[in-house]
DNA sequence: AAATGACAAAATAGATATAAAATGTCAATT
DNA sequence: AATTGACATTTTATATCTATTTTGTCATTT
């Protein structure tokens, strides 16, 4: 259910290690510059962590797992939102959130992306993974409980997921900020869902 | 209705320099690539074309005149399409159909993606707005038609169209080929529209 | 034990030089 | 008039060198 218990001087290094990654890029970070950002040495981060690219792995990792822990919390049965397009636009806006530098049309965003699939190919394509397993157990408990029916379309639970999670990533193309991101994934849902019925 | 006549030797270096781009990237393509591909001397390439980024340009711009002119037609009033669904569906393929080298992974792919938005970046807003214009029209056609209802989901025809446009180009993103993108564009298509009903 | 200063090794950036490839022009050719 | 070979110019690629930055380690300090 949580995330592996990290040391908490790591997880002070990674929240460190984030704001200068996403302030200068992958390249332009130096590990005296998330030492700075700290205020430590540059020499403890080796006692936390082998090199740069595992702090950015690991980095990676934590977003991930927090992006995924929040998304399964919107989907959660308990959830208290009125309808399922709501509660399925809440679980993508919390898979998506973390990534939103993907905007970014400076080269800081295109060398961030480049340097997740050099160094985290594996950890984005599990996340990717999971958050479509999760959000197509959501889609199934809904027709369970007879809130959408996807025989008439003719997809299964998954390949629904599937084409949520792809759609919305799409959307972060034309936005020029969140608030434009956030309102489009909720008019996407809104009618995905409403088209499944 | 129809494109602008180009002298027929300019559309002959085009499709040869279409055929080079695209197999080796931009950079890796000479003006002598191009002008071996057609069987004819380099020197004549510049009695047709000032330098090899007006013959980008150029094959950019044909082959989204090209789609954007598949498009309409798909989206004539006198399509014998059976429903809307499937209607959206072939104008969203035609509209991104020539521009599938984005599946590519490779260092090709990528290349030629930074090539469009460093040269070609009016030419791709220009086609971007006016696909969504003429998507627009045809869902604002098919509302008066009533085929479709808008009000329920509050969103204008033009928001809906930019949805499915944006959303169509995420779905690049997960196909390895273009039978894939294909099929999850039809779903897509068929879900949404039902989901404006 | 945790943190750091100091050090050697490695990587990066910048400058320079040279060779090769590609570009754009034009007079000559068909 | 359209095409091209040939030329001068520009661009790109490669290698080498130096100076600087960054990295990873470790003995020392607190």
């Amino acid at each position: 259910m949580t995330a592996m218990q990290e040391h908490p001087k790591r997880q002070a290094i990674l929240t460190a290690a984030h704001t200068q990654f996403s302030q200068y890029g992958y390249r332009k970070t130096s590990m005296e510059d998330i030492a700075t950002e700290l205020g430590i040495s540059r020499a403890s981060l080796y006692s936390y962590f082998d090199n740069k690219d595992e702090i950015f792995r690991c980095v990676s990792k934590s977003l991930h797992e927090g992006a995924l822990a929040a998304a399964q919390e919107c989907l959660a049965d308990d959830a208290k939102v009125s309808d399922l397009g709501a509660k399925v636009a809440s679980a993508l806006l919390a898979r998506h959130r973390p990534f939103q530098y993907e905007f970014v049309q400076s080269a800081h965003g295109k060398e961030l992306h480049d340097e997740y699939s050099r160094l985290c190919g594996d950890i984005v394509t599990d996340s990717h993974q999971r958050f479509q397993t999760m959000l197509g157990a959501a889609l199934k408990a809904a027709v369970r409980r007879e809130e959408i029916n996807l025989k008439q379309s003719g997809v299964s639970a998954a390949q629904a997921a599937e084409l949520l999670n792809l759609a919305s990533a799409g959307l972060k193309r034309g936005a020029t900020d969140s608030a434009s991101f956030e309102k489009r994934v909720r008019k996407l849902a809104a009618i995905f869902v409403a088209g499944l019925s």
